[in-house]
DNA sequence: GCGGTTAAGGTCAGTCTGACCAGAACAGGT
DNA sequence: ACCTGTTCTGGTCAGACTGACCTTAACCGC
């Protein structure tokens, strides 16, 4: 912002972009999706789905159609946060291009669209895959995604975000271990959720056990508190 | 990232832009630093120092390009992190600019130069300013700075990138105190920051009491630890 | 009915926290 | 020199929180 007058170095071409780091559970795995880029220069590496921004869109609505076009219009349940831009000179070796990085939380499994390229792996192990895999920068991208979300499943309800509602303590404290990679108590976990205001309430029913059987389980909807309080400390 | 070769919306016209929250301590205050907008259409109004990022420069050396016209070339004790990007399409009125956020924390007082109209006024005022005493959004970006920088408080060693080196540990209790505007315990403080691996290292010597007298300070210094565990909880 | 399995709830010791008190070490005034 | 006020440092103690573990509840398939 504010454009000096006697700017005088060049500012030619520029592009902005989005580029989205789409999460999901599928079978208690973190998994994330990628694509194959049209840039032939980028052929046999993986890609995450972005586009440019258009005149008139916000970078929100970028980001939501950089999705729709992979995994279907309508997907209610999914939560985007901006996780931060990218803007090294040469990271994109054809024009100079700036990319505003999202993370986008789904509540359902990835199913993308058949007519792409396209991959839903594990998030652990793409985060750990080497550079040279990624197009661009996006092995910086997706490391930090991951991060990110680590991160904020301290702090922030952000877990339920990747829940169908309702669900039961068992699901969101598998979140919670896929995200993280480890296991969890499965008696200290409930404690320390429910006494934490906001984080979810219980609704009525319970839910049905798979076929080895098992008691129950309660269910429960997100509480409406965005940040936890106290946190959801993983100790390390 | 990755621009198709049918994305035929029109994408004309656009800009990237940096503005910088900078932010440190002047007499136990946090303190934020707001230029006057070059742009006629903002008179009267007040923003955070920004520019347009050039060809071949990265944003963070815009970031700091756009600080060091104001404040001196050299200003060493400078901490630079990227806060979010702004791009909603009106956000300015003249063309579409997209705009990266950098947050700057200083270690000594911010001494703007004469030759632009700059003030330094108090954060955690500017930050309740209503909207229309800032141009374009900034009085969003102000408040964000504040946010971030209140949350990163708790879980990083932050807190000592706004002292300069050696500190007390009273000087580091009011950073805390001027960012959360709260009071804390000194006793409390002490053992918390102590017993917290990596977040300070004591040296040798000791600060001269003031003029009110006082046990003598013991000197420390940053222990090289980001992320802090435990963290420094408010409660709230 | 019975063993296996999962959920829910409780116990208990160790840790951390906040409130508070006591001693150490200075400045300034009498 | 002595006293008072101030600031820094260290310690105590009750309450809250945590992790490990156990018990009971309620379902499955056989």
């Amino acid at each position: 912002m504010t454009p000096k007058p006697d700017e005088t170095a060049p500012v030619s071409s520029c592009a902005v972009a989005v580029d989205v780091a789409a999460l999901a559970i599928e079978d208690g795995r973190l998994t994330i999706l990628l694509v194959e880029p049209d840039d032939a220069e980028q052929a046999g590496r993986w890609s995450l789905p972005g586009r440019r921004v258009r005149d008139d869109e916000s970078l929100d609505a970028t980001a939501l159609r950089a999705l729709a076009e992979l995994i279907g219009t309508d997907e209610p349940a999914l939560l985007l946060e901006q996780l931060r831009t990218y803007g090294a000179p040469a990271r994109d070796p054809r024009a100079r291009v700036v990319s505003v990085a999202y993370l986008a939380l789904g509540a359902r499994p990835l199913v993308p669209s058949a007519d792409r390229r396209t991959a839903v792996v594990s998030a652990t192990e793409a985060a750990a895959w080497p550079d040279h895999r990624y197009a661009y920068d996006h092995a910086a991208i997706v490391a930090d995604a991951l991060e990110r979300l680590r991160a904020k499943l301290e702090y922030t309800a952000l877990a339920t975000a990747l829940l169908e509602e309702p669900f039961t303590m068992a699901e969101l404290r598998s979140v919670y271990e896929a995200v993280w990679d480890t296991e969890l108590d499965p008696a200290n976990f409930r404690r320390k959720v429910v006494s934490t205001a906001g984080f979810v309430r219980e609704v009525a029913g319970t839910a049905h056990p798979g076929p080895s059987g098992g008691r129950p389980a309660r269910r429960y909807r997100a509480g409406g508190a965005t940040r936890l309080h106290p946190a959801m400390l993983r100790d390390r």
